[in-house]
DNA sequence: GGAATAGTGTCTTTCAGACACTATCTG
DNA sequence: CAGATAGTGTCTGAAAGACACTATTCC
């Protein structure tokens, strides 16, 4: 402890998996991941960058939204810790620590990004990716698996409530909202017990004249907007 | 990234929360945290050290284990990731980032440990601890919620099966098993829910002659010995 | 037999899954 | 009216919670 600042320290790395959601409250709505192309090792990535003198975390990955995904998110929730890969071979170039963590945005917030949405297969994959340098593929893995949790709506013993990182703007109708987390994960949900189970946690929205908003259906009976509860 | 090693580095700290359980297949066992008491900066803290040249998390808890704790644990699960703290002023003599994990032990494995094992209480603090250094009451409040969310035994939705960190030695009879949960939730199981919700999860000990192996029971019916399925 | 502990049968409640029906809009 | 989508009533089965009973040991 007293000999603290003469030992080497290692680079810490933030690494961000961008998740995001496609076409929500439209007709065919995806779970999809950002990556980019790098030339320094080549290949496909996450975005990232290391730890500058006296930043956190947070910091970092404010930084990589601004600098190297070009984008200024609104940003609801900060980024979510997945894992720590510490292999000290994991890059060449130094000794490197990863903080992986995925980091969940609007779809509007990512309009003009640098590099690719890419859409998840039901199993967790990229699709069309073969290989994502580094460890990124199982931060891809790990982002999905964290957020397929979330999305769970087995409301006793899971679930944070209706669409927790808010990849759909209110109002919506809960059939948008369903479509939200089919497209999370990967699966599909009985309308019935979705509204029992999503009712609780939603409240109607109201017009000025205290009735309850419609949607306006393209077809077939209007729906009932929502907002999430309180 | 060609700059890559020009800038500052933060030291990385592995702080662990030992977790075990006192007295387990006893009559009164106790989920307990170790804390030790440091001088440098003086109060109580959890045993933790910096990542040295191009080790490891699970070398570093290693080293720790061995020269701060003085203990050779025949280690089970490796250390699980809880939080970053990466607040710049978190430690006044240099720029630091914590990375907090839980490490659940054996208690036999703890025999001999330098430091103190404190029993938790029902809402989550250590027993008599007023304050600890750093953020380490953060750790420990992560530490006992992690550990309380794996004993939970909802199997459906949650539950990683019996006695997950292992706090119990084979073979043992499912009031003992039972304990061990109600020790670490902190909250009391009915007998019966709790033997249906195991029995899938443990299989009978046999002797030789292919009977049950039975508890040697003080009073009472001796109870049936049994030991994680597979 | 009595005390003590082990182990099980079963009733109730809750809730997810599934099906079918009714309601309300457009053209 | 037909077609389409929204919304609800209700049956079923699985599993948790709770209670009570039976079983087996030591004294």
């Amino acid at each position: 402890m007293s000999t603290l600042s003469t030992y080497p320290r290692p680079a810490v790395a933030v690494d961000l998996a961008i998740l995001t959601v496609t076409g929500a409250g439209g007709a065919d709505p995806e779970l999809r991941i950002l990556v980019q192309h790098r030339s320094d090792p080549d290949g496909i990535a996450l975005p990232g960058a290391f730890l500058r003198e006296r930043t956190t975390v947070a910091q970092t990955a404010d930084m990589v939204l601004e600098s190297k995904v070009r984008i200024a998110p609104d940003v609801t929730a900060g980024p979510r810790l997945l894992r720590l890969f510490d292999d000290p071979a994991r890059d060449d170039r130094t000794w490197a620590v990863s903080a992986a963590h995925s980091l969940p945005l609007h779809e509007a917030d990512l309009a003009g990004a640098r590099g690719e949405l890419v859409p998840v297969t039901a199993d967790g994959q990229l699709e069309g990716v073969d290989k994502l340098l580094f460890d990124h593929a199982a931060i891809v893995a790990a982002a999905i698996a964290d957020v397929r949790e979330r999305y769970e709506i087995r409301q006793r013993y899971a679930g944070v409530g209706p669409d927790p990182d808010h990849f759909l703007p209110e109002p919506f109708t809960l059939h948008q909202l369903r479509r939200v987390h089919e497209a999370v994960l990967s699966e599909e949900l009985h309308k019935d017990n979705f509204a029992r189970r999503m009712k609780p946690h939603v409240e109607p929205v109201y017009d000025d004249d205290g009735e309850v908003l419609l949607s306006t259906a393209l077809r077939g009976r209007p729906a009932a907007l929502y907002r999430r509860a309180q």
